[in-house]
RNA sequence: GGGCAGGUGGCAGAGCGGUCAAUUGCACGUGGCUGUAGACCACGCGCCUUUAUGGCUACGGGGGUUCGAAUCCCUCCCUGCCCA
């Protein structure tokens, strides 16, 4: 039977992390690595050329938005996601999971997956409760049920739908449709949620084994199960035995966090996974948090952040993110980031830039994000090198010497 | 010289007797963004301070009416258009 991916370990480093190489029939993933967030077929204002020139090795694409538009059918008939966008190399495609949240307890909210500080929600409670948006996601035993911002349509999305789609999609990685928790829930919220992820996940599973005929396009699909559990230790580890004794191909670490706990919550999931098998860890992407992620075992990561930073104006430097359209940088020539071998950094300086993204030409955001996926990508490349040549710890305190900001 | 229309915060442009330090947009300033709802959002943007249901100075200049004026009257200056 021919599989869809094979991960190879090269070279175990700690307990958890290691350096590997994920086989896929677009090619190979050198891991850890960081894979850029392509939503809607396009990593936003990027030409597959300069994705390319950034180091990007892979992208990732999102189910319930290509379903919401062009529709999931328009892409098959297209040839599939590495046709229509003429990427050759790996992707993936999210299951629409992470809309359950976004779209869900997070829409209309600042709430993000990522809880920093205390929660500070029941303190603006009392200004005005009705200013709260609608949801646009109600989710039952099930699935999902969106409604479109687009156009309010109405959308219902089960386990079985989302792998159907994703099998349209033709992703080489895809996940199972599970639901993204927001921070703030209670701990019984998380827990009936896991409840429901779990359910989903086996249902995804067997759907998927079911359609994966020999010949078959989905044959050549890997389906990664995904953890949640929350910040909660015992629903992490619970999740992470159930998820991992699925017949997945991979898995994937998901679900919100809390800024403190990010790696034990990583590092729980971890020592439980199969350690055959690839780990990615969900929308995870800071520097801080890519560091914490490869030493405890997870071999890839994708995130919005350095795309959306770019397009926004904040690009990481080796000494921390600057805003490229702060009076500070207004006359100073220099690159982005000092030494950076990017196109951005190559060619043009942070005046220039900064020029560009105040005067909103869309040549300042392109730039801006070709260099925060550069810096990204080659920042996890590096930890991979480090890896390998046992200095991870160093190059981290090194980097994060510098970082601090 | 005559007639008409105007002069409001960096700009555009509301307001036309009190609730106006003055709507709104732009510009400007700062902050945020972690499986992309968002090339977006939030806050600030006269000065001062014990940052406050606070004080002060402000709507071309000057004078007046009124308890109270960006808003009404007089006058001066300036701008645009039209007629001589």
């Amino acid at each position: 039977m021919k599989k869809s991916i094979t991960f190879t370990i090269e070279k175990k480093v700690s307990a958890l992390a290691r350096v590997g190489k994920i086989h896929t029939p677009h090619g190979i993933i050198e891991t850890p690595a960081f894979i850029a967030v392509g939503t809607k077929a396009s990593v936003r204002s990027l030409t597959i050329e300069m994705l390319r020139d950034a180091g990007v090795k892979a992208i990732m694409a999102n189910t319930y938005h290509l379903y919401m538009q062009p529709g999931d059918l328009k892409v098959k008939v297209q040839g599939g996601l590495h046709k229509m966008m003429n990427w050759p190399g790996p992707t993936m495609t999210d299951s629409g999971g992470f809309q359950v949240f976004s779209l869900g307890a997070g829409y209309g909210t600042n709430i993000s997956k990522i809880l920093k500080n205390a929660p500070i929600v029941p303190l603006i409670k009392e200004k005005d409760e009705e200013e709260i948006k609608p949801k646009l996601v109600e989710i039952d035993y099930d699935g999902a049920t969106f409604k479109s911002s687009m156009d309010g349509s109405i959308h219902y999305i089960t386990p079985e739908r989302s792998i159907e789609m994703q099998h349209n999609i033709g992703a080489d990685i895809i996940f199972a449709f599970d639901e993204c928790t927001s921070p703030t829930e209670s701990k019984s919220y998380q827990r009936e949620a896991l409840e429901r992820t779990h359910r989903w996940a086996k249902r995804s599973l067997e759907y998927h084994k079911s359609k994966q005929v020999k010949g078959s396009p989905a044959e050549k699909q890997a389906l990664f199960g995904i953890v949640q559990g929350g910040r909660y230790e015992d629903l992490r580890k619970e999740s992470a035995k159930a998820i991992g004794n699925m017949d997945f191909d991979g898995f994937g670490i998901g679900g919100s966090f809390d800024k403190e706990d990010l790696h034990t919550a990583v590092r729980w999931v971890n020592e439980i996974l199969p350690e055959d098998k690839p780990r990615h860890l969900l929308g995870i992407g800071e520097p801080e948090d890519l560091f914490l992620g490869v030493e405890n075992g997870c071999d890839t990561f994708d995130c919005v952040a350095p795309t959306r930073l770019g397009r926004h104006g904040t690009v990481y430097t080796r000494e921390g993110k600057i805003h490229i359209g702060n009076v500070l940088y207004r006359e100073d020539l220099r690159p982005l980031d000092l030494g950076c071998e990017c196109y951005a950094c190559k060619n043009h300086s942070r005046a220039y830039i900064g020029h560009l993204y105040k005067s909103r030409e869309m040549l300042g955001p392109m730039l801006c994000s070709v260099h925060n996926l550069y810096f990204i990508v080659n920042l996890v490349s590096a930890m991979r090198k480090a890896l390998l040549a046992d200095n991870f710890q160093e190059f981290k305190f090194d980097f994060l010497k510098k970082y601090k900001k």
